[in-house]
DNA sequence: TTGTAAGCGTTATCAG
DNA sequence: CTGATAACGCTTACAA
């Protein structure tokens, strides 16, 4: 079938140790040798065969990239960043999906499929309490983690708490009192973006002695839909609020579409603010706090490479990378009327 | 370092051919022997090593799925559907993007990367032109191809001819005379849904002897903001026309937001229509014809394995696949007026 | 049904 | 700087 590197060694006259060196850039081969051998190399449509590279160094040359979702906005522009730096550096990118951790589907745990595999692994937003995470963290290999903090593990994050103080504070700024919060789900099944930015909320409320309704935090499970309907809810209420802070863009959409349902403008009538900003968001005129979603992905692509070429200690110390985020000023919010 | 399948053929008192056979759960191996091997196995923790499988097999137990684009809907969508085929099946999925063919990025070569490593690949949606493509499918290996059609190879796509015909038809129906085309670029850079999707609406348009104003064919470039100065440039016409028929939802909304930025309403100023059904499209009231993507996916994934299974030939013998579509109306259009 | 043993195509360790 | 030559861990005829 295929042309081995005898084949190459044999054409060059020199023996595979030698291909293998010159090939592979290795030092202590002769510049001449070298070039002969690239030469014939290429002339006789030579590639290498990963499996016995593999076998024989015990390198993958691959990394894996572990998310609860693929489709959605977030997940594919990181997944879109870090296939990018992944191709540069040469390493195969392995996708795998952990399914909708949410509902009991027969989800193939990923830890078997992980071991003797890759060379490191790039978990994405997986909740703390995913009964995948623990078993993949203890494999000990090279890591690191986007949207999630875990002990010894290398994350690139934004500052949620930061993004949702920012995005809160604005509210109070335009004079609302009662404000809602709209979160993808209960605290026990929660991101860990998800509880910094309740956080975040929370303290801005509190330091401006703002009392925080129960009757006002509500579910969108980080949906179009589900924010419309968390929205339809919250004016049903006989005290409806007026402005909302939604957890993510998507939901907020669902909001605006709530209000508009109802007759309401949204930035005069009820203030809507999300966090991403989504490419739709200037679309719709959502005023949101962005975040720098490709930038994650390359610099955790970046720092997952560290680790494995050695550069960097495996879990990279538990060194955490906070990515600056920005309030995006529009239309959906107003000063409380 | 790892365990080996020595390890288990020791522990449990049988040969490594014996392991080897239990395990991967070939016949000939009496079902106590097979029990006994697994529960060792599991016991020892001990997980196959793909290279040294890979290596003696010549099997990679994994495909790659080649697309020029990650994030954008339609790719993020499919991408997802294939995945979870794949996992299903057991086999790895390797991502590769080829990068934007338009601009003349330093492009790394897929072909070289796909030889030995892969046992099957899935093209998604690469224009015929590419240069990427003539080498991938050369390969001779499992091919199957999404959203495209080339000689002997695979495909699952849509009748993107018929679905043309569908959305122009209606606006046809609802008496439009002025139909703008709003393609993706030029004719000579063309996806070959695009080039389809212009066939049909040039026959719908010829059909009922309706003249084309070259005028009124812009290119959106498959953004929402191209899709938003094309609309722009018709806007500015002398003789705009009176309804718009947008090769993707996406630079339908930019067309929809154009039209709003004017003081036009969509649907009764203007007609829009698009075709994909993305998620936003009933949010905004696009009315569209709907391609099911998971669909081209999971059907595509499925030929793939049946050609590396040995099912089907390489190849599949060219056949060709056609998932149904659908016409939506919203609001977006209306009768001319 | 089970065991033996020869590969699979590299890499890496030593010598030279 | 280069060449032998053991690994690497599994699969697969071929025997038994």
């Amino acid at each position: 079938m295929g042309i081995t590197i005898r084949d190459v060694a044999a054409a060059a006259g020199v023996s595979t140790a030698t291909v293998s060196r010159a090939l592979r850039g290795l030092p202590n081969v002769d510049q001449v040798t070298r070039e002969r051998v690239k030469e014939v190399a290429a002339c006789l449509d030579y590639v290498i065969s990963p499996s016995a590279s593999r076998l024989a160094s015990g390198r993958t040359g691959s990394i894996a990239v572990i998310t609860p979702y693929i489709a959605r906005w977030f997940f594919s522009e990181v997944i879109a960043s870090v296939e990018s730096v992944m191709q540069q550096a040469g390493m195969d990118l392995l996708l795998m999906n952990v399914g909708d951790y949410q509902n009991g589907h027969a989800r193939i745990p990923p830890t078997p499929r992980l071991r003797r595999r890759v060379d490191g692994i790039l978990i994405v937003s997986l909740p703390p309490q995913d009964p995948d995470l623990e078993p993949i963290l203890s494999l000990g290999m090279p890591t690191a983690m986007i949207g999630g903090i875990a002990p010894d593990v290398e994350c690139v994050v934004i500052d949620d708490v930061a993004a949702a103080r920012k995005a809160s504070e604005y509210l109070v700024f335009l004079g609302h009192e009662r404000i809602a919060l709209m979160a993808g789900g209960p605290a026990e099944a929660r991101f860990t973006a998800e509880s910094q930015r309740e956080r975040g909320f929370h303290s801005v409320m509190t330091q401006n002695s703002l009392v925080e309704d129960p009757m006002l935090e509500v579910f969108g499970h980080f949906t179009i839909e589900g924010g419309e309907s968390a929205m339809d809810a919250l004016l049903n209420q006989s005290n409806p609020p007026t402005a909302v802070f939604a957890m993510s863009d998507e939901m907020a959409f669902g909001a605006i579409r709530s209000l508009r349902k109802h007759g309401l403008e949204p930035g005069r009538d009820i203030s809507i603010i999300g966090i991403d900003n989504h490419p739709m968001s200037s679309y719709l005129g959502l005023t949101t706090v962005s975040q720098p979603v490709s930038e994650l992905g390359i610099k955790a692509g970046e720092r997952l490479l560290g680790q494995i070429v050695g550069i960097d200690s495996p879990g990279g110390n538990g060194r955490v990378s906070e990515l600056p985020t920005e309030l995006i000023i529009r239309s959906s919010t107003g000063p409380k009327t």
